[in-house]
DNA sequence: AACTATTTATAAGA
DNA sequence: TTCTTATAAATAGTT
C-alpha cells in the first residue's frame, strides 16, 4: 500500500511475512477497536499467526461473543442434537494438527541430512541453501555470544583489580607493612570471585 | 480520517453511525482478509452490530478457529461445563499435538537461524553442530546425485556413439560410397539426440 | 451510492 | 524491533 503496492497474496520470504504480520495485526486490531467504539458494535477477533502464536481482540470477553454467536447460528445447525458435532469438529482439528507435525517432522529430518533419499537435485541444493543461511546465523550469534561473555569477564577482571588495588592501598596507609607481593594483584582479585565467575559461566546470560 | 479528524468515541448520531458502521465493517473484513492472505494467519472476526445482527469472516471456518482458540485458553478458562469423556480425550490428544506443533515450528525456525535471542552459548553450539551435520549430509547427497547423472548421460554418450558406429558401418557395407567422415563419428551421434540430451539436462539444472 | 479532501495505514529501507 | 518516508488505501463529510 506504499512505497509500492503489493500483491494480495502469501508472501514467500519469512521474514518479511513476519514483519508484515505484526504491522498488519496492530492495524487489523486498531480498527477493530475504533468499530466497537465508534458503532457500539460487539467484537471478537482472533488471529493465529503462522508460527501457532495466539492474537486476541474482544470489545467486551471472547468467550461471550462466541456464545452469543453460537446462540444465533443454533437454528441453523441444530438441527441435529448430535453431541458428536462438536467431537466431529475436534476431531478435524486433530487431523490437522496431526499432518502439520508430520509434515514438520519430515522437515526437520531433511534438515538434519536424515531423510533425502526423495529428494531431486534441484530439492538438495535449496535445502543446502537453506543450512548455509541458518549455520551462518548461528555461528553468527554464537560468536557474537563469546564476545559478550568475554568482554563481560575482562570488565570484571578491570573491576576487581581495580579493587584489589585499593585495598592494597589502604592496608599499606594502615600498617606501612609493605610485605605484600605487589607483582600479582590480580591473582588474588580473580581467586577472590571464582565462584561468581564460574556461576556466570554455566548460566551464561543470565540477562 | 478525512475531510475531518475525528475523536474514536460512540458516534451519537444513529443514521451516521449506521452508515460508518456499514463502511467500516467492510474495511475491516478487507483487512482481515489481507493479513490472512498476506501472511498465511488463521483468523475469525465476529461482528454484532448494535442493532444485534452478526457478521463474521474467517479464513478457514469459525468454529475451527475458536476451538483452536479454546485449545489454547483451556486451562485459563474453565469454563465449560464437564465436556464428555470422549471430548476430553480427543481434546487431550489435540493439545498435545499442538503443543508438538508449536516445539517443531519452534526447532524449525532456529535451524533456519531465525530465533536465536532465548539460546545460551551451549545450546547455540549444539544447534550449529546440528546444523553442520545436516548441510555435510546434504552436500554430500546433492554431489553424490550430481555424479550419477553425469555418469548416466557419459553412458548414454558412449552407447550412442557405439550404435553411431554400427549405423556407419552397416552403410558403409551397404553401399561402399566412403563420404562420410570418419574422424567425428560422435559429433554425428550426439547431434542425433540432442533433444533427448537437453531433456534431461533441462530437468536436473534448471537455473 | 458517489465523490473527494484528508487522514491513516503501511512497504521498503535504514 | 523501531523509525522514517513516500505512497497507497481508507474514510468523514458532502452531494
Amino acid at each position: 500500500m506504499t512505497r509500492q503496492k503489493i500483491q494480495i497474496k502469501k508472501i514467500d520470504n519469512t521474514a518479511a511475512r513476519q514483519v508484515t504480520f505484526s504491522k498488519r495485526r496492530r492495524g487489523l486490531f486498531k480498527k477493530a477497536l475504533e468499530l466497537s467504539t465508534l458503532c457500539d458494535a460487539e467484537i471478537a477477533l482472533l488471529v493465529f499467526s503462522n508460527t501457532g502464536k495466539l492474537f486476541e481482540y474482544s470489545s467486551s470477553s471472547t468467550r461471550q461473543v462466541i456464545e452469543r454467536r453460537d446462540l444465533q447460528s443454533e437454528r441453523i445447525d441444530r438441527l441435529d442434537p448430535i453431541p458428536s458435532l462438536e467431537l466431529q469438529l475436534q476431531s478435524s482439528t486433530c487431523a490437522m494438527l496431526g499432518k502439520e507435525v508430520a509434515e514438520k517432522t519430515r522437515e526437520l529430518r531433511q534438515l538434519r541430512g536424515e531423510e533425502l533419499q526423495g529428494l531431486d537435485l534441484e530439492e538438495l541444493k535449496q535445502l543446502e541453501k537453506l543450512l548455509e543461511g541458518g549455520l551462518h546465523r548461528v555461528t553468527k550469534t554464537k560468536e557474537e555470544s563469546f564476545f559478550k561473555e568475554i568482554n563481560s569477564l575482562k570488565r570484571k577482571g578491570v573491576e576487581l583489580m581495580e579493587e584489589n588495588r585499593q585495598l592494597k592501598e589502604k592496608m599499606e596507609n594502615l600498617g606501612e607493612q609493605g610485605q605484600g607481593q605487589p607483582s600479582e594483584p590480580n591473582d588474588r582479585a580473580w581467586r577472590s570471585c571464582s565462584s561468581d565467575i564460574s556461576l556466570r559461566l554455566g548460566l551464561p546470560y543470565p540477562n
